[in-house]
DNA sequence: GAGTGGTCTAGACCACTGT
DNA sequence: CAGTGGTCTAGACCACTCC
């Protein structure tokens, strides 16, 4: 009754955390591990696909397949906005010291490499209705990559919105080459007189497209995290939108809530 | 170049999209949009997982493939914590109006079906960590499901743990009779002196296991969200560890984190 | 060029659902 | 019982990687 490729799977996943297979170890060809679990390839390849979508091995074109090593995680916690807050005011020798995605990895700027690109928009119905304004207002997108400099993959894929008039008042805002800014987003609405007040972050999870599959390494079967990221200022006013996607299988989200005492 | 069922599965995205296949709608049998689509079914079917595991089309086995309603998504905040911590030392007539469940579906208890399972086990090494108690300390094993009352699949599985010896304070907390408990576990701590200072949620994803993915009634390709949220006290102390496994589909977390003026 | 995984085909047979 | 999707097989042919 149980399905085979379902028994087959959970026999390599045995192997796998017994470690009879060790991490970075090929397996058998595919052809050849049906004949040993006297199957068929298609069926071997369901099993196989099983594993895959758990982040357990990984499937190289042409190559084989690889027991994976346990993926490092990369949190990405709460805290951070307040760090960003706190240095945004900062001396900018202290602010270029690192950057928020060096305090999530734990890895530094040398390690890094960073890219961004800007581009003038049109507010579509739904970024319309996250900040308030009529369809069609002009924004500013923004969108980063960061690649570790050995790898290829990107850690995490983000694109963030501004109100293009806002951020106007300084001119050097709407000028890529000066990224990466030193102390961030906070630091750049800090010049034009913007304080932020609270963040509101929405989480889901979804299959990735297949751009997105593409430029974060994802094997198939494996979902993206998407974090809108929504910033308002003291006033009261939607002053960013970010949306970030980030690769399921390597990614931790950690949120601190605090309580009032009684 | 482009791959024969992603190019089917655009098709029949925009189909649905633009209207042309209306939700609830039933699509032709497989063999019969094989020969549409002048392919095998194999292939068909690879294109149709793709919309299943987007949450465009629902897979009824021996009924056949149905456009899906939008699905409508269920929110968590983590402003549901400080609405808790409100309540706990409440009157009971006003603790028993409503849960947190309800306060995130927008549901009300009549809708609801909700059942509840005590189990006592040991704590295994993941626990322990979190708990910072040896490996094998008695831990109270909570297990909760709740039911809309007309369909079958949970909104969500929540495992909660609490050091059994703590809690044994009162054994009213030792016995699942007297759950739905009014006020939630806030209200439960509060009865043997416990007040929360902050909780701490770490959020991941990943594929379903079956016995998840058959409880949550998840299609093929769709992850979990996992929340794994610790508790704890103005002692410093963790006083709880609960997983909260969430269909990803359906799901958005929600999480404000407000700034310190400067 | 040899060996690997990726895509696609064609079809058998089983399991589930509704009439 | 008729019709549907689910599982499994057997094998062709292509694309990628490395020697």
């Amino acid at each position: 009754m149980a399905k085979k490729y379902e028994r087959i799977a959970d026999e390599l996943r045995q192997h796998i955390r017994a470690g009879q297979l060790k991490p970075g170890e090929r397996l058998p060809a595919e052809t050849t591990l049906a004949k040993q679990y006297r199957t068929s390839v298609p069926t071997m390849r369901d099993a196989l696909g099983e594993l895959l979508a758990e982040g357990l091995i990984d499937k190289r074109h042409g190559v084989g397949n690889f027991v994976r090593k346990p993926p490092p995680r990369v949190e990405r916690t709460n805290e951070r906005h307040q760090w960003e807050k706190d240095r945004a005011r900062a001396a900018q020798n202290e602010r270029e010291q690192t950057g928020a995605t060096e305090h999530d990895t734990g890895l530094t700027v040398s390690d890094l490499v960073f890219k961004a690109r800007y581009r003038e928009t049109k507010a579509d119905e739904d970024l319309a209705a996250a900040f308030a304004v009529p369809v069609g207002t002009r924004l500013l997108e923004r969108v980063y990559r960061t690649y570790p400099r050995d790898g290829d993959a990107a850690f995490s894929l983000v694109c963030s919105h501004l109100v293009h008039d806002v951020v106007a008042a300084n001119p050097d805002l709407l000028d890529e080459s000066n990224e990466p800014w030193p102390g961030g987003t906070q630091s750049q609405l800090h010049t034009i007189g913007i304080e932020l007040d609270h963040i509101v972050e929405r989480i889901t999870a979804r299959p990735p497209t297949s751009e997105e599959a593409e430029e974060l390494g994802l094997q198939k079967g494996v979902s993206v995290i998407v974090l809108r990221k929504i910033s308002i200022d003291t006033e009261g006013r939607v002053v960013d939108v970010s949306d970030v996607i980030m690769p399921g299988d390597r990614t931790e989200l950690v949120f601190t809530t605090r309580l009032d005492r009684w």
